[in-house]
DNA sequence: GTTAGGG
DNA sequence: CCCTAAC
């Protein structure tokens, strides 16, 4: 298919992995849904892809759209998207604070009476603007410049004084300003930023709720209202500096070269990376295993499977970074499984794409996500996008992009690794019985595609965003790496900035049952943004929940357990029980002297067991900790070298003995299983 | 679920 | 201690 984009909107930055591709007919339908959405407000959702939208563009025409967006409902959170690509970024409220939210705003549908609510559909702010200015087309929303510019005018009264200084003009939006895939936007006076901004967050939140109450506004201000509310205020983050410049940032093309770049400098910058992408590969392949079962196989039993496979897409794109051939191959691999989709690291955009061959990743990158259900009674779900929570960052005015890109990019990494789990939202409502299958959830309903949303939230998050909201204090930060990024460190983590939770993803859904001729959209469409991928679960079940791995589930379980050092006593009875079973019998170790010793895992007994023989090993100034007695570690190389050289033989022994087979041939044997050290 | 090793 | 690969 020959796809054309005709609007770009350059913020791609951030997506999940993989974008499913559907076909035509069934974008298409997207069109007339697109329009409708009702208040999608996330004005959180940082990392918001715009990008599906740019497939969709030319949709605009869409007028159907009223119809089955308006019903939308409530929680917004469950909004899901239909494909209009043209969204509408509510401004969040510290992007009206900044001032860019006017930039942010967007009217998808100027042209819709309604307008002013479209308006409030989409709070994903720092995306926006790019797409504008990627795209010198304002009309792809069939609207025209001057139109889309009127539309703008129209929230900024809404909104009035509260945008107000802070950002410019939604008609700058035509301009280079805003053509720029970067917005940088500096914070009220450096002084006092925090406490305007703050203010202003609260103020904007207010603002948003009048919008949303407002019936000129948004019809469904049930949405809208929750929507904005759960997201504008769940997590508050504070910049650290009013000097410091904030920004939007917007993927680009770049991305991944930079990732590669990035890996391939010091550690200092790479560990949190790395840091991050184990647990993400944990924690998401997981997911995406959960969100887009294999095609054929859908039992979730397979999920060990799904795992893999998606840790093997996962590893796609971190491999990238390594080694293209890498990529290759697991993608391949990965393919070859019939794993479900495409993804790429997930953060890298089109650079990857374009490497491997069969440009089967490309479409990965979009973030926004779709849902289509076709007559097959098959749900097919194209999540585009997962937001990411929001994030802030602080970085220098001298800093270099580069060092923001990467700053960013360890801030994603953070976060995401942090644990984040996926909900699934169904007319706003969070589903939370995890068994519940996509019938009986209503997920295959037209009706309710629509408003079907997947949200990424911290683990640690259990509330309700709304929840959040009224207790931001509740959310807890994601623990992130102080790792200082590296680069002329001008880069500052985010360290400190509470990483908000509870970033609603909309998924954008289409109800495709039939195929239409006309492929408007076809043109606009993007060949890499989407990929198709079709989930036939085999059994509804299996999208019914997502299963949040236990894993996801707690971040607190994410990390590192406390350091815990071993006594003497403890190493005592450690290389005791060494001498007497050997090495390679860890679990039998901890049976035998430690096993009320709940946090000393075997695994730990065989950590200590090598700690203890290199401490052994070296010189006793090199030693750290709390001393362990000489003789203990004389104790620990005699048995260390004993064991070393019989382990071999006492394993064929013991299992002789086992089987009463009693055989002295080997000298060793004997003396050795009962005391190596005698031997030695 | 265990082991063995690298990180 | 964590993470993985191999069993």
């Amino acid at each position: 298919m020959v796809v054309k984009r005709k609007v770009d909107y350059g913020f791609r930055g951030f997506q999940v992995p993989f974008v499913p591709r559907f076909p035509r007919s069934v974008r298409r339908r997207s069109a007339s849904k697109r329009l409708t959405k009702d208040g999608r407000a996330c004005a959180f959702e940082i990392l918001a892809s715009v990008a599906g939208k740019l497939l969709l563009e030319g949709e605009s025409s869409a007028s159907s759209n009223a119809s089955e967006g308006n019903p939308q409902p409530a929680n917004s959170q469950g909004v899901v998207e239909q494909e209009r690509q043209v969204e509408v970024k509510l401004l969040k409220g510290e992007e009206i604070h900044r001032g860019s939210s006017l930039e942010s705003i967007f009217l998808s549908e100027a042209n819709s009476p309604e307008s002013g609510q479209k308006c409030l559909e989409h709070a994903e702010t720092d995306c926006v603007p790019e797409c504008i200015s990627n795209n010198n087309n304002l009309d792809f929303w069939g609207k025209d410049e001057t139109d889309v510019k009127s539309e703008i005018f129209k929230l900024e009264n809404k909104f009035g004084q509260h945008s107000h200084g802070l950002s410019e003009v939604p008609e700058e939006s035509s301009d280079g300003n805003v053509k720029n895939g970067f917005r940088l936007e500096r914070g009220a006076s450096s002084s006092g930023f925090k406490g305007s901004y703050l203010e202003n967050k609260f103020s904007v939140k207010d603002q948003l709720e009048r919008c949303v109450n407002s019936p000129a506004l948004v019809d469904t201000k049930n949405n809208v209202n929750n929507t904005y509310c759960r997201k504008l205020f769940p997590h508050i983050s504070f910049p650290r500096n009013g000097s410091d410049i904030k920004l939007g940032f917007r993927d680009d093309d770049e991305k991944l070269l930079r990732c590669k770049k990035v890996c391939t400098k010091p550690k200092a910058f790479r560990s949190p990376q790395l840091i991050a992408r184990r647990k993400l590969r944990k924690i998401l392949a997981y997911k995406y295993w959960k969100a887009a079962p294999k095609l054929k196989d859908c039992e979730y039993s397979r999920s060990e499977e799904g795992v893999k496979s998606l840790y093997h897409s996962r590893k796609i794109g971190y491999r990238f970074e390594r080694s293209q051939h890498n990529t290759v191959f697991k993608r391949r691999k990965f393919f070859d499984r019939g794993s479900v989709l495409t993804s790429d690291g997930g953060f890298s955009s089109d650079s990857v794409s374009n490497s491997p061959k069969k440009g089967i990743d490309r479409n990965n990158h979009r973030s926004s996500a779709k849902l289509h259900v076709s007559k097959d009674s098959h749900v097919k779900f194209s999540i585009k996008s997962f937001k990411i929570p929001e994030l802030f960052i602080d970085v220098p005015e001298t800093a270099t992009v580069g060092s923001l890109k990467r700053t960013v990019m360890e801030a994603v990494m953070t976060l995401i690794g942090s644990g984040m789990h996926v909900g699934v939202l169904v007319q706003g409502k969070k589903v939370r019985d995890d068994n519940r299958t996509l019938l009986q959830t209503g997920i295959c309903h037209k009706e309710k595609l629509n408003k079907l949303g997947f949200t990424l939230e911290p683990s640690s998050i259990q509330d309700s965003p709304a929840d959040c909201l009224r207790n931001p204090s509740q959310s807890q930060p994601i623990r992130s790496p102080k790792t200082p990024v590296q680069d002329s460190g001008t880069t500052h983590g985010l360290q400190n900035s509470s990483m908000p939770i509870n970033t609603e993803n909309f998924v954008e859904s289409n109800y495709e049952l039939t195929t239409s001729p006309t492929d408007t959209i076809a043109d606009i469409t993007t060949p890499d943004s989407r990929a198709l991928v079709s989930v036939q679960p085999r059994s509804p079940e299996s999208l019914a929940g997502f299963p949040v791995s236990q894993k996801s589930k707690r971040p607190e379980l994410v990390q590192r357990r406390t350091r815990r050092p071993f006594s003497v006593s403890e190493v005592e009875a450690l290389v005791e029980a060494v001498e007497e079973l050997g090495t390679g019998r860890w679990r039998d170790v901890k049976l035998r002297s430690f096993e009320n010793a709940d946090h000393r895992t075997y695994v730990d007994l065989k950590d200590k067991w090598k700690t203890l023989v290199h401490t052994a090993k070296i010189s006793p100034q090199q030693r750290r900790g709390e001393p362990v007695p000489e003789d203990l570690l004389n104790r620990v190389l005699a048995a260390h070298a004993y064991w070393s050289h019989h382990q071999a033989k006492q394993q064929g022994k013991n299992r002789a003995l086992t089987m009463n087979t009693r055989e002295d041939s080997d000298e060793t044997l004997s003396v050795g299983a009962i005391q190596p050290l005698v031997i030695m």
